[in-house]
RNA sequence: GGUCCGGUAGCUCAGUUGGAUAGAGCAUCAGCCUUCUAAGCUGAGGGUCAUUGGUUCGAAUCCAAUCCGGAUCACCA
C-alpha cells in the first residue's frame, strides 16, 4: 500500500527531486575549488556541517582536510572559496566568515523563503519518488503459545516503521512475518489445557484467545518445576529429573504425534493455535501493525531440503559418517553447522535457507530485511554465509535489522517467569495515564466520548512508540515500569501537543496570499526552516541505516525548535502582514512535516488535545 | 575459552566516514500564563566520554592493551 507521494511524482530521467541546501553547498564548494585550484574534487576531500549556534552562519566547509593538498593555509582557502561561492551564487550566499579554518556560509533570507514557498502546502515534501526497487520486510514472526509482550512491541514498532521508511523512499515494500506456529512450545501449552482446562475456553473465560493459551503454558511450565523437584526429591539427578518429568515427555510425544500427522492432536493445534490468532488480530489492529504476507513454520518448516541436497551435490556441505549434513564455516570465523539431522528431519536454519529462496522466486525482491533481535546474530551470520556459498543471487541483499533487547531493571524479561511486561496490558496502562493527565489539564470538555477515548489512544500509544522508537536499534534498552514513560520533553506528547497548537491557529487564520515585500527572517524563523529544510536528508538517512531513531529525534528537534519559536514570536497578530504570512506559512509547513515524520513512526497526531 | 555488541551528566539516551567550548530529556534549583493550547518557554547547577598507551594540526569517534556488562558458540526454535 502506497501513500500516494511516491507513485507518480517524476517522470524517470526526467526530473530529479532538488538537491538539499547542504548537498547543494557540497557541490558549490567542488566546483569553486576546481575553479579556483584546477585539481580534481570530491565530496569526500572535506567536510560539511550545520553550523554550531555560536558562530555565524548557516553550514560550515571544514577546511583542514584541504590544506595539506592545497599547500595553504586555511584562512587563505577559506576566504578565496568563501568569496567563489558568494560571487558564483549571490541568491544562495548571503556571506561568509572564517573562524579557525572553518568556512561557515550564511544562506540568504531569499533562498528560505522560496524553499517555504515551494514545499509549505506540500503533504508529500521529503519523500522520494520510486526507484523500481522490491523489498521485503519480515518482522513481528510470533510464537503462537504466548501473548506479546514489550520486547515484542520494539521488534514490530521498528519492522513497521522501517518499511514505511522505506516505502518514503521509493521502495515497492512488503511486510511480512512467519509465524513460528509448530514445535514444542506449542506442545507444552496443548498438553497443560489437556490436563488441566477441564474444557475451558477463550470465550467460557471471558479471556482475550492468546492470554488464554499462554496462561497453559505458564501453568505446564508450573507443573513441570513441581515435577522435576518431586523426581529429585526420590534420588533422581537434576539431569534426570528434567529429562523424566512425564509432562514434558507427554509434551515431547505431542510433538512426535503433531509430526505423524494425529487427527486429534492436529484438532487440537488447531483450535488452541486459532485462539492466539484471535488474540493477535486484537492486539496487531490496536497497535496499528499489518502484514502483506504471513507465511506459518507449519508449511515452510520442510522447506530447504531440496536445497540441502543440491548444496551436498555442489560440494558446499559435506555428510558425516552418521548421516547429518553439515557445512564448514571456520574458514569464515565461524564454526561448523549442522544444517540436516542425522535421521533426515530439517533444523531451524534448513527452512531458512528455503525461505529464503522461496520469498525471492515470488516476490522478486531486490533486498530482504529481516527485523530480528541481536541474540540471534550468530545465526543470521550463518544463514547469510550458506546462502552466498550456494550462491544464491540474492545473499547479498539479505539485511539483519538486530535490534537490542528491552530490559527490566531487575534484568531480562523471562515469559516462563511471568516478569514480562504484557503487550495490552502496557498500552492499556498508558491509555490510562493519557486519560489522567487529560482530565487533569481539563482540555476535552467538548469532547464526545469517543473522540476522548481515540485522544487517549493516540497520544497513550504515541508515546510508547516514541519511547521505543527513540532508540538506536541495535543498543539494548531498560525499560522502567516503576517510572512510567513520561508526557513532557522529548515525547511523542510533546510533538503532537504542538503539532495541536498549530492546528488551532490555522483554524482560525487564512494564509494570505503574496508577499508584498520580501522579509527578512529573524533568527527563530530561520532556524525553523532549516530544520525543516533538512526532512528529506533525515528520510533518505534513517533508509540508509534502516534507523527509525533518527526521524524520531528530528521531529523532537523540530517541534522543539516550533516550541521556541512559538513562545517568542505571535503568529496571528505578527507585526505586519508579511510576517504574518509568513509564520502562518512556517506553522503550516511544520504541522505537515511532524504529521509526516511522526507518521513513518507509526504515530498519529491529534488535531486537539 | 572463541566470536560479536556495548560502557558518554544522578537516571534514560543523542553525538563515531576524526573537527570549534561533548548535547537533549527526566530529576534538582530560579524566573515566566489579562495576548495564537503552560503536555510549554527562559536560565542555573551537574562530565576524568570505563582505564592506559598510540596515531596527528586536531580523538568520545581510529588503533592496541586492560577492566566491567551482555549476547552467542545445541542433531532447541
Amino acid at each position: 500500500m502506497q501513500d500516494g507521494c511516491t507513485g507518480n511524482l517524476y517522470f524517470y530521467g526526467f526530473e530529479t527531486p532538488d538537491m538539499s541546501i547542504i548537498e547543494q553547498v557540497q557541490q558549490h564548494a567542488i566546483e569553486c575549488l576546481k575553479a579556483l585550484y584546477q585539481g580534481d574534487f570530491t565530496e569526500k576531500d572535506f567536510q560539511v556541517n550545520q553550523t554550531k549556534p555560536e558562530f555565524r552562519g548557516d553550514y560550515t566547509v571544514v577546511l583542514f582536510s584541504l590544506v595539506k593538498s592545497l599547500k595553504l593555509s586555511p584562512d587563505e582557502i577559506g576566504q578565496k572559496l568563501g568569496a567563489e561561492m558568494a560571487r558564483r551564487h549571490p541568491d544562495t550566499y548571503l556571506g561568509f566568515n572564517i573562524i579557525k579554518g572553518f568556512l561557515n556560509l550564511e544562506i540568504s533570507d531569499a533562498y528560505w523563503v522560496q524553499v517555504l514557498e515551494k514545499n509549505f502546502d506540500d503533504v508529500c515534501f521529503g519523500k522520494h519518488p520510486m526507484n523500481g526497487k522490491k523489498v521485503m520486510v519480515e518482522y513481528s514472526s510470533p510464537n503462537t503459545n504466548k501473548p506479546l509482550h514489550l520486547g515484542h512491541l520494539r521488534n514490530n514498532f521498528l519492522g513497521w516503521s522501517v518499511a514505511e521508511i522505506l516505502k518514503a523512499n521509493g521502495y515497492e515494500v512488503w511486510k511480512s512475518s512467519i509465524v513460528n506456529d509448530r514445535g514444542i512450545h506449542i506442545c507444552k501449552s496443548m498438553i497443560a489445557w489437556k490436563l488441566f482446562a477441564n474444557g475451558a475456553t477463550p470465550a467460557s473465560t471471558n479471556t482475550k484467545g492468546d492470554h488464554f493459551v499462554g496462561d497453559y503454558y505458564v501453568r505446564f511450565n508450573d507443573e513441570y518445576k513441581k515435577q522435576v523437584a518431586e523426581l529429585m526429591d526420590s534420588g533422581q539427578t537434576e539431569d534426570d529429573a528434567k529429562k523424566n518429568a512425564p509432562i514434558m515427555l507427554q509434551a515431547q510425544q505431542m510433538l512426535v504425534d503433531w509430526e505423524k500427522g494425529d487427527p486429534e492432536v492436529l484438532a487440537l493445534w488447531k483450535t488452541m493455535n486459532q485462539w492466539v490468532y484471535e488474540g493477535f488480530d486484537i492486539t496487531y489492529k490496536n497497535i496499528g501493525c499489518d502484514f502483506d504476507i504471513v507465511y506459518y513454520e507449519s508449511n515452510t518448516y520442510l522447506l530447504g531440503k531440496d536445497l540441502v541436497k543440491k548444496g551436498l551435490e555442489d560440494g558446499v556441505f559435506y555428510r558425516r559418517e552418521d548421516g547429518s549434513v553439515w557445512i564448514d564455516l571456520a574458514g569464515e570465523g565461524l564454526d561448523e553447522k549442522l544444517v540436516q539431522r542425522k535421521d533426515g528431519t530439517s533444523v531451524y536454519i534448513t527452512q531458512d535457507i528455503g525461505l529464503a529462496q522461496q520469498k525471492y522466486d515470488q516476490y522478486k525482491i531486490d533486498k530482504s530485511i529481516y527485523v530480528i533481535g541481536d541474540e540471534q546474530n550468530y545465526h543470521m551470520k550463518v544463514l547469510q554465509k550458506i546462502c552466498e556459498k550456494m550462491r544464491m543471487p540474492f545473499a547479498a541483499d539479505m539485511h539483519h535489522l538486530s535490534y537490542g533487547m528491552v530490559e527490566l531493571p531487575s534484568g531480562k524479561m523471562k515469559s516462563r517467569e511471568g516478569t514480562v511486561v504484557d503487550a495490552d496490558d502496557m498500552v492499556k496502562e498508558m491509555e490510562q495515564v493519557a486519560e489522567n493527565k487529560t482530565l487533569e489539564l481539563g482540555k476535552v470538555g467538548d469532547f464526545t466520548e469517543s473522540e476522548r477515548l481515540e485522544l487517549y489512544h493516540t497520544i497513550g500509544l504515541g508515546a510508547l512508540k516514541f519511547f521505543l522508537l527513540r532508540v538506536d536499534p541495535k543498543k539494548k534498552m531498560i525499560f522502567n515500569p516503576e517510572e512510567s514513560i513520561d508526557f513532557h520533553g522529548f515525547t511523542a506528547p510533546f510533538i503532537q501537543f504542538n503539532y495541536a497548537r498549530i492546528r488551532s491557529i490555522l483554524r482560525k487564520n487564512e494564509i494570505p496570499k503574496a508577499f508584498e515585500q520580501p522579509a527578512t527572517l529573524l533568527p527563530l524563523e530561520r532556524e525553523l526552516l532549516l530544520s525543516l529544510e533538512k526532512y528529506p536528508v533525515i528520510i533518505r538517512q534513517s533508509a540508509q541505516e534502516l534507523n527509525p531513531s533518527l526521524l524520531a529525534i528530528y521531529a523532537y528537534q523540530l517541534a522543539k525548535t516550533f516550541s521556541s519559536f512559538y513562545a517568542e514570536h505571535s503568529i496571528a497578530s505578527a507585526e505586519s502582514h508579511d510576517k504574518k504570512r509568513l509564520r502562518l506559512m512556517l506553522a503550516s509547513m511544520t504541522a505537515q512535516v511532524i504529521k509526516s515524520a511522526l507518521q513513518l513512526l507509526g504515530i498519529s497526531v491529534p488535531e486537539r488535545m
